[in-house]
DNA sequence: CTAAAGTACAACCAAATGGTTGTAGAAAGC
DNA sequence: GCTTTCTACAACCATTTGGTTGTACTTTAG
């Protein structure tokens, strides 16, 4: 009944087209070759409607980018869009880096004015 | 028909497990402070079943872990999982890399015998 | 011109996803 | 003791997902 969930992030699907083994394997290939979209599907298993959505699904993540050559359709990596991803994993480890370093500094305050939790966290 | 696909990837899991608002905010949350699943669910528009789903797919993905402590379950985040995450992107932006600098020896070494693709993927 | 190759897209289907409510058990509070 | 808090889990539901087949359009090949 909620109608206004139209969050559907960025984030969103990016990692949801990285969610699927098929889609990371056709984003390697592309990204080391560009390759037409019938080339890709003569590589797996299913059949070429099948692979076409998940490129599909990688074009709207922008993890791929399709581009018309004569009658074939070559998909190619597009890394600026992995590097996205990177980046928003690497700030969950800045995240945690932060905290570490901010526990280590209220321990060293020790004012201990009524604090009872946080406490085998310190070490490493 | 085909049974066999249970590939169901420790990536599939991590991926998937990303790839919604809520679960990367948890993600965010725990790895700030750990947290109970109800002290989670009170942050969130939904029921508290539906956060402790989110909490289990985070698990499942070892993104999280859950330590029982009393009567609560104290969530804190695994960084090591988003460590091999990042990895994995990571191996995505060096393959292209790879491939740049085979482009470039190829060109380079100039033996020009019959090739005509990868014309204009020598720039940048 | 005609045939084949490459693609797009609709329709369909089973299974998974993301939410709900309800019931039940274990630990803590009074 | 009894009640409340925190959790677990089942059942249910609507929507999405990941696959299929079939049809149609455009471009290249012969």
């Amino acid at each position: 009944m909620v109608v206004e969930s139209v969050v559907d992030d960025e984030a969103d699907r990016i990692f949801h087209a990285l969610a699927d083994a098929t889609r990371r394997d056709i984003v390697v290939r592309v990204v080391q070759q560009e390759q037409s979209v019938s080339t890709l599907a003569a590589g797996y298993a299913m059949s070429f409607a099948a692979v076409q959505k998940h490129v599909a699904v990688l074009e709207r993540a922008a993890l791929v980018v399709k581009e018309r050559r004569g009658r074939e359709q070559i998909v190619h990596g597009n890394l600026e869009t992995v590097r996205r991803a990177t980046r928003l994993l690497q700030r969950y480890e800045e995240l945690w880096r932060y905290r570490v370093q901010n526990i280590s500094s209220i321990l060293s305050e020790d004012r201990e004015e009524d604090r009872e939790e946080d406490r085998e966290t310190e070490n490493e």
